[in-house]
DNA sequence: CCGGACTATTGATATAGATTAAGTTAAGAT
DNA sequence: ATCTTAACTTAATCTATATCAATAGTCCGG
């Protein structure tokens, strides 16, 4: 199998040459196609694969299950599941979220393709949140016990993934930062440079993207309300830094964002 | 050398037969004593030998790093400084932050003994915060790359580390969910629940014990304000859910505390 | 193509917690 | 000991964002 392009049809959304990642088809860097290995996936520059050689990325495939695409809404994995793998984004989009007791959620993360989700699973042995995908999506599932054995193995797999870790355990500290002193305004366009670096490690426009989650998620996500999120999207339009049409999203001035976050 | 207790005057701050934990000298469960193996530390059922037998326990030995007392606002390592180790808290406690372009200061943790401190810097080679001692305590220090070797050579370290890592990934979340939705006094009982458990895990009350911290460092911690905090603990007070002196606390009605956190 | 249900926007009002201000207590330093 | 500064408390006011409410737009199944 050569890294062969298998989407064939990836749609560009309006007269730009970099195309906004869309559902269903779309999203040439990483298609639904289930048989594609990690040699060949274009991700794995980011993914696990990276800093391995041939014959380690060799044995990383051969535990790596490549599940059936899952349709929006479908479930990865429900709070206090069994942890029994984690999982990398091929392809699409996912949430994870908690409910609270009053049957509310609270969105504790997004994950976009080359990231790696259930890592909260690993220490009490059962998932912490609730994980579901936002659009059609695919996934790679790692079965974590061999994940380990192979870590044994080979100690630059052991390094990326404690690197892995520490990565999430530095963006969890940010997030703490932010909910705990940075107004609607700041969060919201530090969410967005997010996830326009996000989307630009993957090699999509990093100015132009569609939000595959709601703007409740959004709220959820960052500690505010519907009405608040969508009140700053307006504001920020206003202002000529972004324009919003729906879930889809332009951002027209960086550096104005940025000096927006870097205020507090 | 056996695990002798070597701290001879502690001191029991109250007629009370359990002591709070109290500044320099106090603490017996964990001594400022640098002279002490893992093998006889006590908190060795906590920390990082947990689940590791004695030859491992040896191996793990070599490569830690007792250093002398760390003062009250001595620093174990500052943002940006090159990521070199994990530290283990053998007794008092700290806190990490961030500052804020304008200067202000973000608690983002609190480190109490037999936790694991420093994983945020593992990713990027530098640590993202900086941390520093709340009173007079004393750290085990483990140079990374040893770690990495070591866990190599043992898997039971390995999983263990994972575990380590995972679990703060998870408590980073509970964090997130507690920051995007509770109000001030849900974050404030949470917090002190939060403490109670952890002096628990260490044989110390979990109904009586000290803030090493001040009423700031826990605003900043919870996203609010000094005046909100003291407002909420003498709130709680006339409840008579917790009696407060100074840094002096006492839950009084744990159910009822539990009661309020999960009302969100 | 239509109907119902999510999803988003916008405005009016309420409120939790910030801010400002002032005073009190505690802890180090000389 | 006493002075000085930091830590804490309490109260009055203000404000950012939540809440409530109503409308419009969008998406999906039949």
């Amino acid at each position: 199998m050569s890294s062969v392009d298998t989407t064939g049809d990836s749609r560009t959304t309006q007269g730009d040459s970099i195309p906004l990642q869309a559902s269903v088809p779309a999203l040439k860097i990483c298609p639904h196609n289930v048989n594609i290995s990690c040699a060949s996936c274009r991700l794995n520059e980011l993914c696990l694969p990276i800093a391995l050689n041939k014959s380690e990325i060799h044995q990383l495939d051969e535990i790596v299950e490549r599940n059936r695409p899952y349709k929006k809404g479908d479930h990865l994995y429900r709070q206090s599941d069994e942890f029994k793998s984690v999982y990398a984004v091929r392809s699409g989009s996912f949430k994870s979220y908690v409910l609270s007791d009053n049957g509310q959620g609270r969105v504790t993360g997004f994950f976009l393709p080359g990231e790696i989700i259930g890592m909260d699973g690993i220490a009490s042995k059962q998932y912490a949140n609730s994980t579901a995908a936002l659009e059609h999506s695919s996934i790679c599932e790692i079965p974590f016990s061999q994940l380990e054995r192979l870590s044994h193995e080979l100690p630059n797999l052991q390094h990326h993934f404690f690197a892995i870790m520490g990565n999430e355990i530095a963006k969890d500290q940010q997030i703490h930062t932010l909910l705990s002193s940075y107004t609607a305004e700041e969060r919201t366009a530090s969410f967005l440079l997010g996830l326009s670096s996000r989307y630009s490690r993957v090699s999509l426009s990093p100015t132009r993207f569609l939000l595959p989650m709601t703007r409740s998620d959004i709220g959820e996500y960052l500690g505010l309300t519907v009405e608040t999120v969508s009140r700053i999207f307006t504001g920020l339009q206003k202002k000529g830094l972004i324009e919003v049409n729906n879930r889809e999203i332009e951002l027209l001035d960086i550096n104005a964002l940025r000096a927006i976050v870097s205020t507090s």
